[in-house]
DNA sequence: TACCTTATATCCATCTTGCACTTTACTTAT
DNA sequence: ATAAGTAAAGTGCAAGATGGATATAAGGTA
């Protein structure tokens, strides 16, 4: 039998297959907090609790396409820095039926953050910190009392910052957490903001020079009262390291 | 409509749906290099090829109950480190019909990795370089030139092999690669058949117990025509790091 | 008992890091 | 104009980590 032949006797149907959908992580610092965007649910299951964006993949879309278009559809962004997180799939996390669901995560600007949310009034602004209880994350909206997520997204939440704060180390995340042209300042305070820890000015200066991922632009902040700080971009040499 | 009258409304068949499947990459350290378990195709697609042990996920099984479940019917191993890797998700990866792979790698000590090899005639064993080329990995049978791998299994092993070299610095995963003793010389020859590289001796023994990770037994090592080594313990305090 | 091999310990130069302190540059108040 | 205030940017130093050479220890074997 050839590989023709083969292909159409093979039966599609043979077994019953689960849903599988995208589920998107929006993150951003906003006011030295980490923070991501919610949508209250208005249908079973988990009505009137608070859930990631997220929607199925269809059978034409890789995974990586499927996370772009939900990230459009929901968020009006097209280019984000993304990547995919993990991928959950216990049997019950979903009570309509069986779903897998693949997460992403993707880092935003402050300013494309606030974009998205002007563009998306169904999306809301979540603000994350650690539980006192030690652990997981637990989100806040407008300051208010740590909101119940469906699903199993506060999981995926926590999993995306930790991630996050284990590639911090060694990748150019950060970068994609800032515009395109920032002070070292800023970039502190994403670091700080992230890892949930004050960090050594001069050392961190250092540091981050040291690494040649910064390209000084000669131009200052402006309308400081202060001394202004100077302007760097992103400079990541060749190939993208993950 | 309650949440009870909306389950029962709910129409699961609505979409189509992708086929969800595990792959696994059995790894161990053999003879210095870092090796995968490999099962020769039989059928179409990709007949003739080598391929990573996988199968479909069932519909009342979660992925790590899947991936635990291949660990056993296809290399006869219950308990090993095991952990998820990538979901790859490309439309036409699978030329038959959608399937979405969900990968785990498994992390095995050189003896049970062998013990599978006698328990499974239909695995067998792979060593991994990096192809001369730069980038990706080579798997090379016996110390025959490269196999050509079915699927985009090449692309999963080597996403293993770089994310296990990530955690080698942060994390206590060599440990799943050795006896529950072992010397200091095995666990180093661990890391640089991972790493890739040789690495300085004492440094590296003062880094390994500075971390607190390792227990000396106070026994030696036996058979060796030189001064014995001490056996050490892994010891791994309370909360398990990922 | 001499000798070979590898484990283990010591030492030192170098590099990195944390941190206090100084100098610089800009705005605002007087 | 000039002084005061503020944060940026730069300097210096002590403590710690790291690479690498060298010395000593502990087994076997000839």
């Amino acid at each position: 039998m050839d590989e023709r032949a083969y292909l159409e006797r093979y039966d599609a149907n043979a077994y019953d297959r689960p849903s599988v959908t995208v589920d998107l992580i929006l993150m951003s610092v906003v006011d030295g907090a980490p923070a991501v965007l919610l949508a209250e649910r208005g249908q079973h299951p988990f009505a009137g609790h608070w859930a990631l964006p997220g929607g199925f993949v269809g059978m034409d879309e890789s995974l990586d396409a499927a996370a772009r278009r939900i990230l459009h559809d929901k968020a009006h962004l097209t280019d984000a820095y993304i990547e995919q997180l993990y991928t959950f799939g216990a049997v019950q996390r979903d009570p309509r039926m069986r779903v897998i669901s693949v997460a992403y995560f993707a880092l935003l600007p402050v300013e494309r953050f606030r974009a998205a949310l002007r563009h998306a009034p169904e999306l809301t602004l979540a603000s994350l910190g650690v539980s006192p209880s030690g652990g997981g994350v637990e989100a806040r909206i407008d300051g208010d009392g740590p909101v119940t997520l469906a699903f199993d997204h506060d999981a995926m939440i926590a999993l995306a910052l930790e991630r996050l704060r284990g590639k911090l180390d060694y990748s150019h995340v950060a970068f994609a957490l800032l515009p395109e042209r920032f002070t070292l300042r800023m970039l502190q305070e994403v670091y700080e903001a992230i890892l949930g820890q004050r960090l050594n000015k001069p050392a961190f200066r250092r540091r981050m020079l040291d690494r040649g991922w910064l390209e000084a632009t000669g131009e200052r902040e402006t309308g400081a009262s202060f001394r202004p700080a100077e302007l760097y971009r992103a400079h990541i040499p060749k190939r993208d390291a993950r």
